[in-house]
DNA sequence: GTACTTGCAAATACTTTGCAGGTAT
DNA sequence: ATACCTGCAAAGTATTTGCAAGTAC
């Protein structure tokens, strides 16, 4: 169970988790994906993702705290990745100044994909 | 309907929308809240936020496109806002970078504020 | 046996839709 | 009358919980 989390490139859905895991034989119940998923992200092995559409998306966490960012097209639905040095630096900064521990964050910036924008 | 977001301080869930229109003595139904928070956010009047209980937020847009950013408390649920220029500048350039035309974007920093770190 | 985990089904929560009644043109 | 807007109730999702059965110690 957790390792398919882990193989997967990106984000996925609670349901997504569920199908994949029943397409490959495993007979699992959609409570014990969400059951799963809620222990894991307690243990901060998985991170919640909210990308607005009413889903929370799950994805692993990296070993080295790395992490990464999304880019949603608002048109094709398409969801890109980026990580950003400047803007973690930026992110850290302001938490500090409101003396916030900071323990996670999310950043999700939506528009029009180089492919979408071209169509109009 | 329109002008009771307009004069909260931030972000409202539909629920408490509803919930403060009703305490004014306006019968309006829960559909109508939604049907025109949807009708309002296609028009870019109003911002939807999640800030990931699995419920939808809403906000007031900021005449001259100034907007802000929310530091949400995992502890207590307090949620600050806050914006930052170069945080700004940051995302405009990554959105840049990937050829997104940026429409909208959100970020959402968890932690521990001032009140809930001193407990520990 | 007890303690813990599981999958299913039922329950809950949030949001959307259908519809009958009302208002304005 | 037509077109539109409303509130209520029902329907539709996504997620959580209750529970009986299964496993491990």
């Amino acid at each position: 169970v957790i390792g398919y989390l882990a193989e997967q490139a990106c984000c996925l859905s609670a349901q997504e988790v569920f199908d994949g895991l029943r397409a490959q034989g495993r007979s699992i119940g959609i409570a014990s994906v969400y059951r799963v998923l809620d222990q894991l992200a307690d243990l901060r092995l998985v991170h919640r993702v909210e990308l607005g559409q009413g889903v929370t998306r799950f994805e692993a966490a990296q070993p080295g705290g790395e992490h990464h960012h999304h880019l949603v097209c608002d048109d094709c639905g398409k969801v890109d990745t980026f990580d950003d040095a400047e803007l973690e630096r930026a992110l850290r900064r302001v938490a500090g100044s409101h003396g916030y521990a900071l323990d996670e964050h999310e950043v999700v910036l939506r528009g029009s994909c180089t492919d979408c924008a071209a169509l109009g």
